[in-house]
DNA sequence: CTCTTAGTTCGATATATATCGAACGAAGGC
DNA sequence: GCCTTCGTTCGATATATATCGAACTAAGAG
Protein backbone atom coordinates (compact mmCIF):
# COMPACT_ATOMS: atom_id res chain seq x y z
CA UNK A 1 0.00 0.00 0.00
CA UNK A 2 2.54 2.51 1.11
CA UNK A 3 0.13 5.04 2.19
CA UNK A 4 0.84 8.27 3.25
CA UNK A 5 -0.45 10.48 6.09
CA UNK A 6 -1.12 14.20 5.69
CA UNK A 7 -1.81 16.14 8.39
CA UNK A 8 -4.29 18.36 6.81
CA UNK A 9 -5.70 15.69 5.45
CA UNK A 10 -5.90 13.47 8.77
CA UNK A 11 -7.30 16.96 10.60
CA UNK A 12 -9.93 17.31 7.68
CA UNK A 13 -10.87 13.88 7.99
CA UNK A 14 -11.77 14.62 11.74
CA UNK A 15 -13.08 18.08 10.92
CA UNK A 16 -16.56 16.29 10.35
CA UNK A 17 -19.13 15.64 12.78
CA UNK A 18 -20.35 12.17 10.82
CA UNK A 19 -16.50 11.07 10.87
CA UNK A 20 -15.43 12.49 13.89
CA UNK A 21 -18.40 9.63 15.37
CA UNK A 22 -17.01 6.69 13.53
CA UNK A 23 -13.56 7.71 14.70
CA UNK A 24 -14.57 7.99 18.25
CA UNK A 25 -16.52 4.64 18.18
CA UNK A 26 -14.11 3.06 16.59
CA UNK A 27 -11.73 3.53 18.84
CA UNK A 28 -14.05 2.43 21.73
CA UNK A 29 -14.97 -0.85 19.91
CA UNK A 30 -12.65 -1.67 17.99
CA UNK A 31 -13.66 -3.06 14.48
CA UNK A 32 -17.47 -2.29 13.33
CA UNK A 33 -18.91 -2.87 10.33
CA UNK A 34 -19.97 0.23 7.96
CA UNK A 35 -23.44 -0.70 9.24
CA UNK A 36 -23.34 -0.34 12.90
CA UNK A 37 -22.47 3.29 12.41
CA UNK A 38 -24.67 5.10 9.98
CA UNK A 39 -26.57 6.99 12.47
CA UNK A 40 -29.33 7.43 10.29
CA UNK A 41 -27.31 8.43 6.68
CA UNK A 42 -27.72 6.56 3.75
CA UNK A 43 -25.58 3.52 2.95
CA UNK A 44 -23.95 5.81 -0.09
CA UNK A 45 -23.27 9.12 2.39
CA UNK A 46 -21.89 6.52 4.73
CA UNK A 47 -19.54 4.97 2.25
CA UNK A 48 -18.09 8.70 1.36
CA UNK A 49 -17.35 8.85 5.14
CA UNK A 50 -15.70 5.66 5.11
CA UNK A 51 -13.75 6.25 2.25
CA UNK A 52 -12.30 10.08 3.10
CA UNK A 53 -11.23 8.43 6.22
CA UNK A 54 -9.17 5.64 4.53
CA UNK A 55 -8.29 7.86 2.29
CA UNK A 56 -6.69 10.04 5.00
CA UNK A 57 -5.26 6.60 6.84
CA UNK A 58 -7.07 7.00 9.64
CA UNK A 59 -9.10 3.62 9.15
CA UNK A 60 -8.56 0.41 7.70
CA UNK A 61 -11.19 -1.76 6.17
CA UNK A 62 -10.83 -5.54 6.27
CA UNK A 63 -13.70 -7.60 3.68
CA UNK A 64 -15.10 -10.31 6.16
CA UNK A 65 -17.63 -12.29 4.12
CA UNK A 66 -20.79 -9.65 2.75
CA UNK A 67 -19.79 -7.33 5.69
CA UNK A 68 -16.80 -4.95 5.60
CA UNK A 69 -15.03 -4.62 9.31
CA UNK A 70 -13.58 -1.22 9.86
CA UNK A 71 -10.61 -0.36 12.26
CA UNK A 72 -8.76 2.69 13.26
CA UNK A 73 -5.00 2.96 12.47
CA UNK A 74 -3.59 3.98 15.99
CA UNK A 75 -0.30 2.72 15.33
CA UNK A 76 0.21 4.23 11.97
CA UNK A 77 -1.32 7.52 12.82
CA UNK A 78 0.07 7.59 16.46
CA UNK A 79 3.62 7.15 14.64
CA UNK A 80 3.16 9.67 12.15
CA UNK A 81 1.11 12.57 14.61
CA UNK A 82 1.88 11.12 18.32
CA UNK A 83 -0.74 12.56 20.51
CA UNK A 84 -2.94 13.75 17.69
CA UNK A 85 -5.95 10.75 18.59
CA UNK A 86 -5.38 10.67 21.76
CA UNK A 87 -6.18 14.61 22.47
CA UNK A 88 -9.03 13.69 20.03
CA UNK A 89 -9.87 10.48 21.16
CA UNK A 90 -9.55 12.14 25.24
CA UNK A 91 -11.43 15.40 24.04
CA UNK A 92 -15.33 15.32 25.67
CA UNK A 93 -17.42 13.82 23.15
CA UNK A 94 -20.49 16.73 22.60
CA UNK A 95 -22.40 15.65 19.67
CA UNK A 96 -20.50 12.96 17.56
CA UNK A 97 -23.16 13.15 14.63
CA UNK A 98 -23.50 9.52 15.32
CA UNK A 99 -26.94 7.80 16.93
CA UNK A 100 -25.82 7.21 20.21
CA UNK A 101 -26.49 8.57 24.07
CA UNK A 102 -25.97 12.42 24.19
CA UNK A 103 -25.39 13.10 27.21
CA UNK A 104 -25.51 16.72 26.36
CA UNK A 105 -23.29 19.40 24.86
CA UNK A 106 -20.11 18.72 26.72
CA UNK A 107 -17.86 22.09 25.60
CA UNK A 108 -15.83 23.87 27.62
CA UNK A 109 -16.41 27.23 28.31
CA UNK A 110 -13.83 29.78 29.01
CA UNK A 111 -14.45 32.94 30.80
CA UNK A 112 -10.59 34.89 31.17
CA UNK A 113 -7.86 32.63 30.12
CA UNK A 114 -6.47 35.44 27.94
CA UNK A 115 -2.38 35.50 28.13
CA UNK B 1 -16.23 36.45 25.95
CA UNK B 2 -17.42 33.15 27.41
CA UNK B 3 -16.25 31.84 23.95
CA UNK B 4 -16.65 27.63 23.28
CA UNK B 5 -14.14 25.43 22.11
CA UNK B 6 -15.34 22.99 19.48
CA UNK B 7 -13.34 20.13 19.00
CA UNK B 8 -14.90 19.66 15.66
CA UNK B 9 -14.21 23.68 14.55
CA UNK B 10 -10.98 23.53 15.78
CA UNK B 11 -10.14 20.43 13.56
CA UNK B 12 -11.83 21.99 10.47
CA UNK B 13 -10.05 25.14 11.02
CA UNK B 14 -6.89 23.23 11.47
CA UNK B 15 -7.78 21.05 8.17
CA UNK B 16 -6.88 23.55 5.77
CA UNK B 17 -3.47 24.39 4.95
CA UNK B 18 -3.70 28.28 5.54
CA UNK B 19 -5.24 28.04 8.57
CA UNK B 20 -2.86 25.49 9.54
CA UNK B 21 0.05 27.52 8.17
CA UNK B 22 -0.67 30.22 10.16
CA UNK B 23 -1.36 28.43 13.27
CA UNK B 24 2.30 26.99 12.73
CA UNK B 25 3.79 30.26 12.63
CA UNK B 26 1.82 31.59 15.69
CA UNK B 27 3.32 29.32 16.98
CA UNK B 28 6.81 29.72 15.89
CA UNK B 29 6.64 33.40 15.77
CA UNK B 30 4.35 34.48 18.25
CA UNK B 31 2.20 37.68 17.44
CA UNK B 32 1.75 38.74 13.98
CA UNK B 33 0.07 40.63 12.21
CA UNK B 34 -2.16 39.66 9.34
CA UNK B 35 -0.34 41.21 6.36
CA UNK B 36 2.82 39.08 7.32
CA UNK B 37 1.31 36.16 7.02
CA UNK B 38 -0.91 36.34 3.73
CA UNK B 39 0.83 33.63 1.23
CA UNK B 40 -0.40 35.34 -1.48
CA UNK B 41 -3.44 35.40 -0.86
CA UNK B 42 -5.87 38.83 -0.99
CA UNK B 43 -6.64 40.61 2.14
CA UNK B 44 -10.38 39.31 2.14
CA UNK B 45 -8.91 35.55 1.71
CA UNK B 46 -6.63 36.19 4.83
CA UNK B 47 -9.58 38.07 6.88
CA UNK B 48 -11.77 35.49 6.27
CA UNK B 49 -9.05 32.65 7.24
CA UNK B 50 -8.20 34.83 10.77
CA UNK B 51 -12.62 34.98 11.32
CA UNK B 52 -12.09 31.08 10.95
CA UNK B 53 -9.40 31.14 13.24
CA UNK B 54 -11.11 32.89 15.61
CA UNK B 55 -14.69 31.60 15.88
CA UNK B 56 -12.77 28.57 16.13
CA UNK B 57 -11.10 29.80 19.61
CA UNK B 58 -7.60 28.99 18.14
CA UNK B 59 -6.27 32.78 17.72
CA UNK B 60 -7.09 36.17 19.60
CA UNK B 61 -6.91 39.28 17.88
CA UNK B 62 -5.85 42.59 19.67
CA UNK B 63 -5.96 45.65 17.92
CA UNK B 64 -2.51 47.56 17.78
CA UNK B 65 -2.76 51.14 16.35
CA UNK B 66 -3.60 50.38 12.50
CA UNK B 67 -2.25 46.84 12.61
CA UNK B 68 -4.24 44.11 14.61
CA UNK B 69 -1.90 41.43 16.45
CA UNK B 70 -2.47 37.71 16.16
CA UNK B 71 -1.89 35.38 19.04
CA UNK B 72 -2.68 31.70 19.69
CA UNK B 73 -4.85 31.10 22.44
CA UNK B 74 -2.38 28.28 23.91
CA UNK B 75 -3.39 27.89 27.15
CA UNK B 76 -7.28 28.08 26.52
CA UNK B 77 -6.84 25.51 23.21
CA UNK B 78 -4.34 23.04 26.21
CA UNK B 79 -7.37 23.55 28.47
CA UNK B 80 -10.19 21.99 26.36
CA UNK B 81 -8.16 20.08 24.42
CA UNK B 82 -4.89 18.73 26.20
CA UNK B 83 -2.12 17.62 23.40
CA UNK B 84 -4.22 18.38 20.68
CA UNK B 85 -2.09 21.44 19.76
CA UNK B 86 0.90 19.92 20.86
CA UNK B 87 0.31 16.71 18.55
CA UNK B 88 -0.17 19.49 15.76
CA UNK B 89 2.34 21.96 15.78
CA UNK B 90 5.00 18.77 16.25
CA UNK B 91 4.05 16.89 13.47
CA UNK B 92 6.63 17.83 10.44
CA UNK B 93 5.51 20.88 8.76
CA UNK B 94 4.81 19.86 5.06
CA UNK B 95 3.32 22.79 2.86
CA UNK B 96 1.86 24.86 5.09
CA UNK B 97 0.00 27.06 2.46
CA UNK B 98 1.98 30.10 3.66
CA UNK B 99 4.75 31.43 1.44
CA UNK B 100 8.21 29.44 3.79
CA UNK B 101 10.82 27.96 3.08
CA UNK B 102 9.81 24.74 1.87
CA UNK B 103 11.93 21.82 2.67
CA UNK B 104 10.10 19.64 0.87
CA UNK B 105 7.00 16.98 1.10
CA UNK B 106 7.90 16.10 5.01
CA UNK B 107 5.27 13.17 5.56
CA UNK B 108 5.45 9.82 6.88
CA UNK B 109 5.30 6.47 4.65
CA UNK B 110 3.90 3.37 5.66
CA UNK B 111 4.90 0.35 4.30
CA UNK B 112 3.14 -2.57 6.45
CA UNK B 113 2.19 -1.28 9.93
CA UNK B 114 -1.33 -3.01 9.45
CA UNK B 115 -2.80 -4.62 12.59
C1' DC C 1 -8.66 67.80 6.91
C1' DT C 2 -6.27 64.64 3.75
C1' DC C 3 -3.81 60.74 2.82
C1' DT C 4 -1.99 56.22 3.86
C1' DT C 5 -2.06 51.78 5.99
C1' DA C 6 -4.32 47.58 7.77
C1' DG C 7 -8.32 44.81 8.20
C1' DT C 8 -13.10 44.05 7.59
C1' DT C 9 -17.30 43.47 5.00
C1' DC C 10 -19.87 42.65 0.82
C1' DG C 11 -21.09 40.43 -3.52
C1' DA C 12 -19.76 37.24 -6.88
C1' DT C 13 -17.90 32.92 -8.37
C1' DA C 14 -15.83 28.49 -8.57
C1' DT C 15 -14.84 24.46 -6.34
C1' DA C 16 -15.66 21.12 -2.72
C1' DT C 17 -18.43 18.35 -0.01
C1' DA C 18 -22.45 16.17 2.37
C1' DT C 19 -26.43 14.10 1.14
C1' DC C 20 -29.61 11.07 -1.27
C1' DG C 21 -31.59 7.28 -4.33
C1' DA C 22 -30.73 3.92 -7.83
C1' DA C 23 -27.93 0.69 -10.02
C1' DC C 24 -24.11 -2.40 -9.51
C1' DG C 25 -20.89 -6.07 -7.56
C1' DA C 26 -19.20 -9.49 -4.17
C1' DA C 27 -20.18 -13.25 -0.73
C1' DG C 28 -23.21 -16.41 1.13
C1' DG C 29 -27.61 -19.02 2.15
C1' DC C 30 -31.28 -21.68 0.01
C1' DG D 1 -29.15 -20.90 -10.13
C1' DC D 2 -31.76 -17.34 -7.29
C1' DC D 3 -32.23 -14.28 -3.68
C1' DT D 4 -30.56 -11.54 0.23
C1' DT D 5 -27.25 -8.65 2.43
C1' DC D 6 -23.67 -5.28 2.54
C1' DG D 7 -21.08 -2.02 0.66
C1' DT D 8 -19.48 0.66 -3.46
C1' DT D 9 -20.20 3.55 -7.43
C1' DC D 10 -22.81 6.84 -10.12
C1' DG D 11 -25.50 10.99 -10.98
C1' DA D 12 -27.88 14.69 -9.05
C1' DT D 13 -28.46 18.40 -5.79
C1' DA D 14 -27.90 21.56 -2.09
C1' DT D 15 -24.94 23.67 0.91
C1' DA D 16 -20.39 25.19 2.30
C1' DT D 17 -16.17 27.25 1.57
C1' DA D 18 -11.99 29.36 -0.63
C1' DT D 19 -11.06 32.91 -3.44
C1' DC D 20 -11.12 37.54 -5.39
C1' DG D 21 -11.91 42.69 -6.07
C1' DA D 22 -14.17 46.73 -4.50
C1' DA D 23 -16.03 49.52 -1.05
C1' DC D 24 -15.86 50.60 3.74
C1' DT D 25 -13.84 51.63 8.55
C1' DA D 26 -10.37 52.57 12.17
C1' DA D 27 -6.01 54.65 13.52
C1' DG D 28 -2.27 57.55 12.67
C1' DA D 29 1.00 60.73 10.03
C1' DG D 30 1.35 65.18 7.60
Amino acid sequence: MSQVLRLESVLNALGDPVRLGIVRRLARDGECSCAALDGGRSKSTMSHHFRVLRQAGLVQTRGQGTTHLNSLCRATVDAAFPGLLDAVLHAPAETTGLAEAEPGPRSVALSSAGA
